[in-house]
DNA sequence: AAGTGGTCTAGACCACACG
DNA sequence: GTGTGGTCTAGACCACTTC
């Protein structure tokens, strides 16, 4: 079942991308547009929020909508496993399982995963056969029986624990800065010691606000970047909706 | 003019950091809001629209919302000013001109700022006195004249400003990524060369969708991270609201 | 089966931008 | 002043979770 507003926004969506609307140009006001798809106000509001939290479009009160950009980038919201960002984007990928142990938590990952202990797995994941990727990840205990049965060369935990447990990855949080390379960065990345490394620490529970794992990944610099678009000031809906990209 | 919708989202939000709702416990209903604040299931939807915004709550069609967390960190989209941000976590900020001169622009400002002279300024911004960040900053000509009458040593460019000429830093785009510290870069920033850097690039525009500036931020490691939550799957009234926060 | 959130409607009033 | 988006209401139906 799509949501008419759902429609709506891919149709305008898809005119801006096409270029009908040059940046800075207007949107049809919404009263134009409810007439045009035969909804409700209500409804196109609801599909220009879309495009708003997608950056594409902003808004004040009082001025018709602007188009800020007319290109679409991969949503933050599908990143929660590189494999489905590098799918998406037509790369070659993989994985390789380099230790897996059982230890008891870190005191900052008993707080976010309770006291169990925890599983440890080191990965290094690859774009194009070049590696770009650490994960140290923590799995919770509840979770780690079946990412201990997981094939070494698994090319996506993600789509794995979702197809033999179920588990959704729902709910991130993240935490984004620059680190030097440790010696065993520095290793398993071929890089020198020391050198510039985007780190990802992430914390992500499922659905019912269960949490699954806390992450350290580290990118190579120069493999990958996030990017963000923002807006100030009124948007509707919401007050503020940021949308994350992640891109070459 | 305050509105409803906010005056609930800020009693919920008080209720959820103040514990009144450990974490992955359940939100109460939206008729039970509604009935509790008097007010329309659309106002009480509106609200908790904000929270899950900001990462608090988390929501699925057919049961109740979720707590997800009881922190509150500061917005990005507050974030269009190192100043703002310095100001409201309490720290002691300044800044310093380093360079200004006009330039003939990049192929890629004229793409984002147009054809005409760029003002290219380069600035340290400095945290507790200790210089943290390096702004490499073009702005676009139409601007020019204001920055330039700016003093060298101006706390808040983005306030000044709009104190000067009423301009508003509406909407910006980001990239965010590792790099190694140049010559100047290392000098400037008191680090070593070679030396991770936390680098934002961004652009941004006016309500209008006039183009301000490009700006090539860089940051000491470890002086601050960039933090977001975000989520998959049904989100009321937005598919996904990403939300990017900015803490040390 | 009952309850919940997700979608949608059709109206109303207000604050703000623009001419 | 006119038109725009922002807020709010009071209803309806549907898809989903939960028991």
């Amino acid at each position: 079942m799509v949501a008419r507003y759902e429609l709506i926004a891919d149709e305008l969506r898809g005119e801006i991308l096409a270029g009908a609307y040059p940046m800075g140009a207007q949107l049809p006001s919404e009263s134009e547009l409810a007439a045009r798809f035969g909804a409700a106000r209500g409804t196109v509001r609801q599909a220009v929020a879309v495009l708003a939290a997608e950056g594409l479009v902003g808004s004040r009160q009082g001025a018709r909508r602007i188009v800020l950009g007319n290109a679409r980038s991969q949503s933050f919201a599908e990143l929660h496993s590189f494999a489905q960002w590098a799918r998406a984007n037509g790369h070659r990928y993989g994985g390789l399982m380099i230790n897996q142990r059982r230890r008891p938590p870190t005191p900052a990952e008993a707080a976010r995963l309770g006291p169990g202990e925890v599983l440890d797995v080191l990965r290094v994941r690859t774009l194009e056969d070049e590696p770009v990727l650490l994960e140290r990840t923590a799995y919770a205990e509840w979770i780690a029986p079946v990412v201990e049965e997981l094939p070494p060369d698994c090319e996506s935990v993600t789509q794995a624990l979702y197809d033999s447990a179920g588990v959704v990855f729902a709910y991130g949080e993240h935490l984004i800065d620059a680190v030097p390379a440790s010696a065993q960065d520095a290793r398993l990345l071929g890089v020198r010691r020391g050198s510039p490394l985007l780190r990802q620490r992430r914390v992500t529970t499922t659905h019912e606000g269960r949490p699954v794992e806390c992450s350290d990944d580290r990118y190579r610099a120069g493999s990958v970047a996030f990017s963000i678009r923002n807006s100030i000031g009124a948007n509707p809906l919401v007050r503020h909706a940021g949308d994350l990209h992640f891109g070459a």
